[in-house]
DNA sequence: CGGCTGCTTGAATACCTTCAATTCATGTGG
DNA sequence: CCACATGAATTGAAGGTATTCAAGCAGCCG
């Protein structure tokens, strides 16, 4: 049985360089920007909404506790899960310039989300010029994602395409400081599964797999990494069927 | 045989509804930023590169004639085409706070981009408050298409894949005054198929197919629209296998 | 004209999905 | 406190869709 599931900072430098990179504000932004904007904190348990689609845009949020998902939904109703923002990452920057969002965000587990009303940031922006450079930069790397996700998901398949989840998600717990080798998954199979576009029992079987390989160990949600090189290899050298 | 390609302005006013929001800036701000901006112009031949991966990043480019691919490539040289830029879009936002360009964009045809430089363009924004909003609009715009792709790419099988490509063509060339219902493909089956993660023989099977339905006429890269609502049920029903 | 590249089409295969059954964890009510 | 209902995850077998491999055709440039 895997069990203590640790908070202890990674070690391991080499996983900091081969993530996707998560758009986000760093620490030193989020002290000036406390004295400078009306943030306001929110809580939400697992499965409440952060902002659904269609409700007025005000402001964008930073996820301060927990995880959420970003769920968008076409016209006649497919939904598909874009994106999850973990601690110090960004939601709602897809929806600047709109009057409402674009899609819902919904916690994965208890959380809490900074708002950071979007006319009071745009204000700041125009006193405090790095504030500005630090937006942009941050809607830039949100686009950087994005495209690296297009990249995998178009040119990797189902197995190679569930280790390079399992690798950005480790590479962004030890940007946090938690243990890169042993972590829960906060999302459900289904929501990993809508995300990598797979269906979820391909996401079990390709998690059954990578356990036989001797590369994770896996039990429900809890992962414990035993070979990040074999993980890579096979997330790096795999081609889409 | 399908001739007399026009630039005539499209009389059918539901293109514009339908389309994958390309991010662009309006003529109106062109002009300030012409003034504004020391604006230099570039032409480039089918197959020149606007910019390569690893190239220092200096300036966002605002595609004038012609059209151009956006290439990813993976560490390990996987390559994915992951947007398409016609004219009034722009190229290189994705690079914006990077030293270096992330990826590759190449002429499809002869073309011109105008090349903003990027700390003008920063300055500038200091100064005009509403091209900063245009700016975080045009950025916005292009997570708002690349997440309306993934969700695309995500939940429809390839030939609604394909459909949805040619609706989302002719709409931006209806944006732009042209023809929506005849119009010439300007990159290869193998781009087409690159960018809907698909191989060029499942594309030109589903090409081929749709023209049996008399969706559409198709002879290599021109396409001539015959029934907009079959392609657009096809698009949004058909789910992915 | 010849060689080349891009596109199309066919047949066989592989991979993921679909359908179905089982196990496991959780929480609720008797 | 246990029984039971519920939802999530796993696993097996069958099937379908896109891919792979292969061949042929058409346009284009030297």
């Amino acid at each position: 049985m895997i069990a203590n599931v640790s908070q202890s900072t990674s070690t391991h430098p080499s996983w900091t360089s081969q993530a996707v990179q998560p758009p986000s504000l760093s620490a030193i932004d989020l002290e000036a920007l406390r004295r400078e904007l009306p943030v306001t904190r929110r809580k939400h348990a697992a499965g409440q909404y952060l902002y659904r689609s269609g409700q007025p845009f005000r402001a964008i949020h930073l996820v301060h506790v927990g995880s959420y998902k970003i769920c968008d939904t076409s016209t006649d109703g497919r939904e598909k899960v874009t994106a999850f923002k973990m601690r110090g990452e960004l939601a709602g920057v897809e929806s600047i310039g709109l009057d409402a969002y674009a899609c819902d965000v919904i916690a994965l587990e208890d959380s809490e989300a900074w708002d950071l009303p979007y006319p009071a940031v745009m204000k700041a922006a125009v006193r405090i010029p790095e504030l500005q450079e630090q937006i942009h930069t941050a809607l830039a790397a949100e686009i950087r994602c994005d495209r690296t996700w297009m990249l995998l998901l178009g040119t990797l398949a189902a197995e190679p395409r569930v280790a390079a989840f399992l690798i950005d998600i480790a590479a962004r717990h030890a940007r946090l400081g938690y243990s890169a080798k042993h972590f829960i998954l906060r999302m459900s199979r289904l929501d990993m599964a809508s995300f990598l576009a797979l269906k979820h029992e391909t996401v079990s079987r390709a998690l059954s797999h990578l356990a036989d390989l001797r590369f994770i160990e896996v039990q429900r949600r809890e992962v414990r990494v035993l070979d990040v090189d074999g993980l890579r290899a096979m997330a790096c050298c795999a081609q889409a069927a």
